[in-house]
DNA sequence: AAATACCATGCGGATTTCCGTAAGACCAAT
DNA sequence: ATTGGTCTTACGGAAATCCGCATGGTATTT
C-alpha cells in the first residue's frame, strides 16, 4: 500500500472520513493541507528531502479565506505538483460531477482517478487508493457513465471566445472589430451573425440571451 | 443537550465528520437520512410514535441517484418538517455560502442556526449546537459578516418575472403580452424597456446579453 | 483543368431593441 | 379642487440584430 499520502481539502469533516479511509488502509503517513499553498510546500519539502508522497488525493474547490493564497484550485496545484514530480499518483475527491468539468479533468491526463463525494463517496474512495496502487487507474462507475453519456458537448474555441466576448457585454460590431485585431477567422459581421443562428438552433434557444442562458447552466462558457 | 438528533445529509464523509462531533457531545439518539424523503419519514414515524427528534442537522444539497425523491432539497425538507413539527430545532449545514442563498435561508425564519462547512466547520457546528440548545439560535461570524455585508440585493419580484422570461427565450413583446395576460403592471413595451435600461445601469451591463450574465453570476436570477 | 462543395463575406430589408421625449394617469398633500 | 410628483404609456427615430440571398475565394474531387 502507499506509505505517504498527501490530503488537500479544505473541508474538516471531509478530513475527517478521508482520515477513517486511511488509517483502515494502515498508510502510515497521511498529511492533510486545507490549504493549497500549504500542500505545495510540503509536497516540495518532501521532495527536496527525497521522502516524497506516493499519492496526492485532492479536492478541486477551495474556500477563500482571510489568507491569501497564490494556489487556488485543485487543478492548478495537481498541475504545478505534477511537473515537480510526474510519477505522483493522484486521486480525485470532488463533489463535483458535472460532465464539463468532470471530462476536462478527466482528459488532462493528470489524474489516475476521479471519486465523486457522494453517498458511496468513502467506499469508491477506498477502491481508488487500492486500484491505483495496483493498476494506476481507476474509475467509478459514476464518473465513466457521465464520461461515456451523450450529456457532453464540446463547444469549439471559436465559437467559446465569440460567445463570451458576448456574454461580457460586447455587441456584435464590437467583436467584429476585436476578431479582426487579433486575427481571429471568421471575423466577418455576417459570419458572426450565422455563428449564432447556428447555435441557437443546435441548442433550442429561442433568443440569443436565451442561447446565452442555456449555455452558460450547461457551463459550455 | 439534545436527546435525539436527525442528520439529513447524503455525502458520507460528511456524515462521519457529524457523527464525530455528535459523539463527542454525548448525544445519545442520533439518526442520519442520506435522502430527504428518508428524514422526512423518519421524523414523521418519530413524531407519530411521541418521540420527536429534538433538532435536524440539514445539508442543503442532495445529489439526484437512481431513487426518485419527492423532497430533493434541503429547503424543502425543512419547510415540511418545521409544518409538522414548529418547535424542531435547525441547524442547516451547508458548503453553501453564497450570500443570496443564505439570506433567503435565514430570512425565510425557519432555521436557528447556519453553519457553513469549511476549515473550521465541525468546531462551528459544534458551537451552534450548543448555543441552539441554550439559546435557541446562533450564527457564526462568518454568516453575519454575509450577512451584513453589503453584497447582497435584493431583486424585486416584478425585475426577476422580466428578467426570467427573457432569459428563457421571450422577446419584449412577447413579455409584453404575457404580463398583460397576467395582469401584471407596468406592462407596456415602453416601460418594460426602461427598467431594462435601469437595470443595464444599475449593474454596469454593456449589453442586455451582459446584464442577464452577470444576474446569474450573482444569482439574482 | 474543370467541376463541385464549402466557407467567408457583403448586402438589403425585416424585425427587434434602444433611447429620449411627451402626454396622460394616479396619488398625495395642501 | 389644485398642485406637484411619480409612474405608465405612447410615439418616433436610431441602433443593433436577424435573415436570406448572392458573390467570390479556396480546397477537394473527378
Amino acid at each position: 500500500m502507499f506509505r505517504k499520502i498527501l490530503v488537500a481539502e479544505d473541508i474538516d469533516s471531509i478530513n475527517k472520513g478521508i482520515g477513517t479511509v486511511l488509517e483502515k488502509l494502515d498508510v502510515p503517513e497521511v498529511c492533510h493541507a486545507p490549504y493549497c499553498d500549504e500542500a505545495y510546500l510540503k509536497a516540495k519539502r518532501a521532495l527536496k528531502d527525497k521522502v516524497p508522497f506516493d499519492l496526492l488525493i485532492c479536492d478541486l474547490s477551495f474556500k477563500a479565506d482571510h489568507r491569501t493564497e497564490k494556489i487556488t484550485s485543485g487543478r492548478e496545484l495537481i498541475r504545478v505538483l505534477k511537473s515537480n514530480q510526474p510519477d505522483l499518483g493522484v486521486i480525485v475527491y470532488s463533489i463535483e460531477d458535472h460532465p464539463q468539468t468532470v471530462k476536462s479533468i478527466w482528459d488532462s491526463k493528470a489524474v489516475n482517478a476521479y471519486v465523486t463525494k457522494d453517498r458511496k463517496g468513502l467506499s469508491e474512495l477506498e477502491a481508488a487508493i487500492k486500484a491505483v496502487y495496483n493498476d494506476g487507474v481507476y474509475m467509478s462507475s459514476r464518473i465513466a457513465s457521465i464520461l461515456t453519456g451523450s450529456n457532453l458537448y464540446e463547444l469549439p474555441d471559436y465559437e467559446v471566445t465569440l460567445l463570451k466576448h458576448l456574454a461580457n457585454g460586447l455587441t456584435q460590431d464590437q467583436i467584429e472589430e476585436r476578431f479582426k485585431k487579433e486575427g481571429i477567422t471568421p471575423s466577418s459581421r455576417s459570419s458572426i451573425e450565422k455563428k449564432l443562428k447556428e447555435l441557437r438552433e443546435d441548442f433550442n434557444a429561442q433568443t440569443t440571451v436565451h442561447l446565452i442562458t442555456i449555455l452558460k447552466d450547461l457551463r459550455l462558457i
